[in-house]
DNA sequence: GGCATGTTGCAAAAGAATCGCTTCTAGGCT
DNA sequence: AGCCTAGAAGCGATTCTTTTGCAACATGCC
């Protein structure tokens, strides 16, 4: 719904990056990258804005619509949009990932439910001293000479809301062992 | 080889898991959990504290022996393994993970180097202040109601010991870019 | 030592992600 | 405005990791 009322003008003179409409300013950032601004890429990047949380590139492919573009499309554009930082990743227990935007707020962190691969963002409290605990290690590896430093931090649990939809109670509520 | 250096009482007491060799301990916690300690899984037990670090199924694989198991049961090892808490997880960029065993000692936290997969451990402070956060964040987690909570914490960078040994130099010492 | 059941081996399958190669097109140039 | 070319997309096939099914095996309780 982020994107619904967009402003009219299609896409067309990509201004400043100043404060367009996000896939506006996502467009800029390709085309500052060098990178060309596509068909696939502009849906694929309003698609990920639209989620507005972390995706799979399978549910961002379907979410296009099934006529837009190769799934191979999405995953280049992805590795694209990593490598130039317009997007994040995130991981799942079995190692599949999820891709978020990221229009330069800062690094966001989130709790997957275990039973339903459903992403939660963490409250500001807990984002907060994460980061700085991240970033304390960050410096400290820098400082140690290594670059292009980077993290993954995810976090996993059995979220409370569900109220065991198809996860049948039969764990009769498991303390934390 | 493995069990090469080992005490000479073949793994059949199985004490009391206190303070035996590791292996031992790690057999105990097996028995625990209510797991037969098999052939293959002690060979894979000893390769994995042998090794003292992160590795992968498939150099677990290797490191057995050409002849000893099946990797598919190593698979399945690791993954009981984890699941009673015996061994840990970590990830690399890839989404293929590594595994660690786990007797016990608090959560080790890696930075993987981008270019030759080496892993290697934080130091004490980082690593501190780094469950310090972790904790928090998992305590507030808990407080919402998550059960079963666990994280995946990882860093990634280039490392600077790398004088290139087998990432011939072909890249002209690119500074941090 | 015998037996039941958890384990292993092997082959095959399932998936995620990547690659090769051809065709298409964005967007700089004339 | 049309042309050109390098970057992108499409599509098929492939690679590689991890999982599954099922028969054969071995652990460890009796």
């Amino acid at each position: 719904m982020i994107a619904s009322t967009q402003t009219n003008h299609p896409i067309a003179g990509v201004k400043n990056g100043k404060d367009q409409n996000p896939v506006e300013v996502a467009c800029y950032k390709l085309k500052e990258a060098g990178l060309r601004i596509t068909q696939p890429r502009v849906a694929i990047l309003a698609a990920l804005i639209k989620a507005g949380r972390p995706t799979s590139i399978d549910a961002l492919h379907s979410e296009l619509g099934p006529k837009s573009c190769d799934i191979v499309t999405v995953y280049r554009c992805m590795a694209a949009f990593e490598s130039i930082g317009l997007a994040r990743r995130a991981f799942l227990i079995n190692g599949t990932s999820l891709y978020e935007i990221n229009l330069g707020d800062p690094n966001r962190y989130h709790v997957v439910c275990k039973d339903t691969n459903k992403v939660e963002e963490l409250d500001d409290a807990s984002a907060a001293e994460l980061r700085r605990a991240v970033q304390t290690v960050e410096d400290a590896l820098r400082e140690k000479g290594f670059s292009d430093v980077g993290h993954i931090v995810e976090f996993f649990g059995k979220s409370p809301a569900v109220s065991r939809t198809q996860v049948e109670a039969s764990v009769p509520a498991v303390p934390v062992s």
